[in-house]
DNA sequence: CAATTTCATTGACCAATATCAAGAATAATT
DNA sequence: AATTATTCTTGATATTGGTCAATGAAATTG
C-alpha cells in the first residue's frame, strides 16, 4: 500500500523503518466522486497526500459560482501551507473522480520528519511547485481574457478535449459554456481551428498563440 | 550594513562567520524610484533580498495595462522560486520608491547555505508566506468584485488612504480611477463611509465587511 | 428505434467595468 | 493671488462576458 509512496519525491529517500513509522501515523481513506475533501475555512489537523483520483480545488464567489483554482493529480501533497501555517483552508476541494488519500497526522509528521534535510528540501520543492502553479492561475485568469484562455487551453490540452465535456472545460476555464461555445465558433470562423465531431483540430497554432503570448 | 539582516528571519540564526561569508557572495545595490528591478521573462542568477523601499510586482496584459500582483516591503526575499526552479521571472518588478536590495549569488548560496536545516526551514516559511500572499491575490482579484475590493481595502488600509493618490489606489486594486471614484461615492451614499478632504472615515465597518466576507 | 434526458448552440438581453471626453477640484508654481 | 498643471469626478458610450430562454443535437434508456 504505502509502497506507492516510494515513487513520490517527498518520501523517496526514506528507509523502511521511516516508511513504517509514516504508516503508523497515517491512514488511507477512500472517497467517492463528488465528495468534499475539505471546505474553505475548515481547520486542518492532518496533512493530505492524494494517492488516486482527481481533486478539484475551488473558491466560491458572492454569487455562489465556483472559481476553479487547481486540479491535483496523484501523487501530490495537498495544501501543505495550511499545515505549516496552522491556518484554515483557503479554498474547498472536491473529488472529481473516485479517489484515495493518505491522511497523515501533521503534528507528528512535523516533529519526526520535517527536520530531516531531505524531507525539508523536498518540501521546498513541493511548495515552489505550488507557487508556480498559483502564478500560472494568476497569469491565466487575471491577465488573460476568455479568448486567450481558450486559445491557451487548446494549444496546451488539444488532445484532452475529446474526453471532456464542453461544460467541464468551460468550468475549468472559469467561463460559461455559452461563452466557450461562442469563442470556439469565432476561432473556427477565423480559420484557426476546425470543429469536428468530438474533436478540435488546430489549423494554425501560431495564430492561436497570438491571443495569449 | 549586513547587520540589518540579523533582524530577518532567514538570517537570524547565522553566526558572524556565516554572515561574513554571505556578505562575500553578495552585494548591495541602490535603486531610484521607478527603476525596473527585473522584467517578466528575465533569467535570474541572483537571489534578491529587499532591504529598503517598496517594490511593486506586476504583469502586463494584452492591452498593455499593468496587473499589480504584489507589493514587497523590507525585509523580504523576492521571487525565490525563480532561483529554486531555475525559471524565468513570471512578472516584472519596479521600485515604487527609492530602495536598496541585497543581491546574493544564488548558486553559492544554495551550495553553502540552503542545506542548513535552519535556513531551509526558514526558506519553507518564506515560501509558505508567499503562497498565502498569492492565495490572497487570487481571493481578492478573482473572486471579489470591484466594490468588495474597495471595501476590503478601506477596512484594511483605511489610514494609508490619506497618503496615497486615488489613482495609485485604483491601480493597486486593479481598477480604473473612475471606477474607484464611483464606488467611493456609492459607499458614501450608503452611509458606510464619509469622504472628507484627503481622508476617508469609516462610519460602518460591519456594513463594509458585508461586501467581502 | 422511439422516447427521454443531457448537453451544446444560438439569440436577446443585462450587468459590470473600461474607455473617452469634459468639467470640477485641488495642488503647485510664478 | 493668479496661473497652470495635476488629479478627481461625472456623464456618455463601448466592451466583455454572464443570464435566461429556446432550439437543436447527442447520448442514454426502455
Amino acid at each position: 500500500m504505502i509502497k506507492k509512496l516510494k515513487n513520490f519525491y517527498l518520501f523517496r529517500h526514506m528507509d523502511e523503518a521511516k516508511l513504517a513509522r509514516l504508516e503508523d501515523i497515517s491512514n488511507i481513506v477512500e472517497y467517492k466522486k463528488g465528495t468534499i475533501l475539505f471546505f474553505e475555512g475548515d481547520e486542518a489537523k492532518n496533512m493530505i497526500v492524494l494517492l488516486d483520483g482527481i481533486l478539484q480545488v475551488y473558491k466560491t464567489d458572492q454569487k455562489g459560482n465556483k472559481v476553479i483554482l487547481h486540479h491535483f493529480f496523484p501523487v501530490d501533497v495537498i495544501a501543505e501551507i495550511v499545515n505549516l501555517e496552522h491556518m484554515r483552508y483557503p479554498a474547498s476541494a472536491e473529488f472529481e473522480t473516485d479517489g484515495r488519500a493518505l491522511i497523515i497526522n501533521y503534528e507528528l509528521f512535523e516533529k519526526e520528519f520535517l527536520k530531516d534535510p531531505e524531507v525539508s528540501f523536498a518540501f521546498i520543492k513541493s511548495l515552489s511547485k505550488k507557487i508556480k502553479y498559483l502564478e500560472n492561475v494568476i497569469a491565466t485568469n487575471m491577465v488573460m481574457n476568455s479568448t486567450a484562455r481558450v486559445a491557451k487551453f487548446i494549444c496546451e490540452h488539444g488532445h484532452e478535449i475529446s474526453d471532456l465535456k464542453k461544460s467541464h472545460i468551460a468550468a475549468d476555464l472559469n467561463m460559461t459554456p455559452e461563452t466557450l461555445s461562442r469563442i470556439l465558433k469565432k476561432l473556427s470562423t477565423l480559420g484557426l481551428i476546425e470543429k469536428k465531431k468530438d474533436e478540435i483540430i488546430i489549423l494554425d497554432k501560431e495564430g492561436l498563440e497570438t491571443f495569449y503570448l
